[in-house]
DNA sequence: ATGATAATACCAACCAGTCGGTTTGTAAAG
DNA sequence: CTTTACAAACCGACTGGTTGGTATTATCAT
């Protein structure tokens, strides 16, 4: 087991300070993502951080690498409750994608890292490899026109929403991810 | 006329302020935009950069509204063109979108921008105004549930562009791209 | 036309603050 | 006693912005 009445739980910490990291991204951007101010929130000191992060770099690509698993198995989750394989994956992309879990800033998230993606390689790298990943996962809808168009709409839907932007017209947007659902069930 | 052979010509440096500034935040990200470095490529001293714009927002603000201008001329180009008025707007959003005119660095531009609203409350205001600004220009297909989601996919596919991931899938793309564009003749 | 005056368009140096990262120290766990 | 897990102080590099000055251009009375 696991010690229980430990004073140091560095495994908490570690989750405590991706958590800070990701509410500071969210918040204010990655640009303005601070080690002082990540070990602040997580009540611990800069040293404690780069102790468990090496680098600035190394913390962003941990929260990076954390957002998808969050990602990834949220499309999963979509998956395993459609028991149509047709379009099935592209569809949970775009549900995960249009439906965010946990708090809004979520998206925010989501939006500050593809910022981070199109300046920094190693993050664009990781992500190329996620998405093969998933393709290779999923290889129903691999190569469908429809497919991939349905997902540009969800990333473009996930955009508005860390934009901010379109809060008015909801239910034009309701209906376009209708017919966007109806679409992935002619793949 | 406005003279010829001037030594000092603050319009040419203005704009040239913006070009250094666009292709700095293009290649690093707004980010890595410093006075230091824009001055440096406009051949300028930090200090007439802060001349044409007094800080650093402004300058980021002055470049942003550049692009939606870029942007809008490049929509307007598109619409110009198309005898057809059924959902033209969102046709010509999704063109623009996908072949950006200029060097191909201007998506990843449109990207910086786009994410960096996120995080801005006054740049995602300035282009909250500009998309009422275009759907009150363009009201053919204002609440329009395919016309929304044709911009929805259009954001997500200058989104890849700017991210630099699917460059292999061209093939499929552009078969995506082709069905978009039927869709809007059905708006 | 011309010389004085004001306004504009810059530049070089500097300042105060911030940030990533290092170093040193220390208490707890094994 | 060694390793782990932190804390506190510090450092060098950098950044946005200021200041004080200079060269150029525009205005205008003479």
């Amino acid at each position: 087991m696991t010690n229980n009445n430990r004073k140091r739980q560095p495994e908490i910490v570690r989750e405590q300070l991706l958590a800070s990291a990701a509410s500071v991204a969210a918040e204010r951007g990655l640009g303005a993502l601070t080690l002082d101010l990540v070990a602040q929130r997580a009540g611990v000191s800069k040293g404690g951080l780069i102790h468990h992060f090496p680098s600035r770099r190394a913390l962003v690509e941990g929260l990076f690498n954390h957002l998808l698993a969050l990602f990834e198995s949220s499309v999963a989750n979509y998956i395993s409750q459609d028991s149509n394989p047709r379009g099935r994956f592209s569809r949970a992309y775009l549900m995960a994608s249009a439906f965010p879990v946990g708090d809004p800033d979520e998206s925010k998230l989501h939006g500050a890292f593809a910022l981070a993606m199109s300046n920094d390689e190693h993050l664009a790298a990781i992500w190329r490899e996620w998405v093969a990943a998933q393709m290779g996962k999923h290889s129903e809808d691999v190569g469908s026109a429809i497919g991939l168009m349905v997902r540009y709409a969800a990333d473009g839907i996930w955009l508005e929403a860390c934009a901010g932007t379109g809060a008015d017209c909801a239910k034009t947007r309701a209906s376009a991810i209708d017919r966007l659902i109806e679409l992935t069930y002619s793949i």
